[in-house]
DNA sequence: GGCAATAACTTTAAGCTTGAAATATTTAAG
DNA sequence: CTTAAATATTTCAAGCTTAAAGTTATTGCC
């Protein structure tokens, strides 16, 4: 009554729709990002007196030349239409960077990096750079290889979850 | 001239201060967590009117048959104390959460889950735990104790990289 | 052209989060 | 006992974030 079969590996030590093991990986995942961003957000407070919503919309625009449309960068921030315009506000008051409306689209701005936006970013983005190396020092090369490999599969698996909802069967292009 | 040498493994393919593969690292950590978190939280209000913060805050309490203070649950939430007022104020006032002073000490307030409250929590909990697990079902049981692993590292160094700041040596306890 | 649908962005209301300052209480030293 | 230091929580100001609704501009269709 109380004997627990053992005919399917290791999972048969959970119970029926037990996902605890879940749980506790997303928990842990969770945490390391949450210490990680949480003590990049006081650096770059304390040193650079920056927020890092900020920094993270200058390292998008650092990647390209000539500017990006406010849609553009919500996108690759993840981020809501209108967190976007918050933070361009900001920025564009503190003269980090500029903002001018799109040549053929009256609906669009297109904003970019101010030479001394950039100029200052770069700086930053230097020692930020090391701040993360530091952080990962305790992994060795492997490590990190199969770490991002395996982030790269939880990447894959989420999304497929997210495309589930809607009955995808196809790259939405 | 312009020969690199190969000397250092792979390694010596990047420059030297090159630490372009932890930030990506770092940033598809960060894409990850960003993604289930967005997701979670979109859930919990949809379904269940509730926000995250709310929903994290009762897990804590779920643990305990009889409460906790406001400072263990900044400490295992990793959030400021102003935060965890705020979060509790709400949680009182919708009736999910009971807070009473502590009986030897009137600094301190002890806050638990009302009999509602914790029904409630449970009923959605559990809803929670599958959304965790559809996410996770891309990765097969080595990928995923492979990634409890490294995340396990991960805290580590990330910890140690923060202590280093203090020139700690030993644990603080 | 006229008009509906779509798209880009802004505004708004609500809520989360933080660090720092303030308050209240307890503990420890003398 | 008195007082200084430490502790637990709250308050405050500033800023981030979101979803939903609103504005303006473009596109496609007749």
């Amino acid at each position: 009554m109380n004997e627990i079969p053992l005919d399917a590996e290791t999972k048969a030590l959970e119970a029926p729709g037990d996902h605890k093991s879940d749980i506790r990986l997303w928990l842990r995942l969770l945490t390391c990002t949450t210490l990680i961003e949480g003590e990049i957000r006081r650096r770059l407070r304390e040193q650079f007196d920056v927020t890092l919503p900020r920094f993270d919309l200058m390292a998008q625009l650092d990647k390209v030349p000539d500017g990006m449309t406010l849609g553009e960068v919500s996108k690759r921030m993840m981020v809501s239409n209108g967190n976007v315009t918050h933070v361009v506000e900001k920025l564009v008051a503190s003269g980090h960077i500029d903002r001018r409306p799109a040549p053929r689209d009256r609906r669009v701005q297109i904003i970019s990096l101010t030479p001394a936006g950039r100029t200052e970013f770069r700086a930053m983005a230097k020692v930020h750079e090391d701040w993360i190396a530091d952080m990962f020092a305790g992994l060795g090369e492997k490590d990190e290889a199969a770490l991002m490999e395996l982030l790269g599969k939880t990447k894959t698996s989420v999304k497929t979850a997210l495309d589930g909802k809607f009955g995808a069967k196809e790259d939405r292009s």
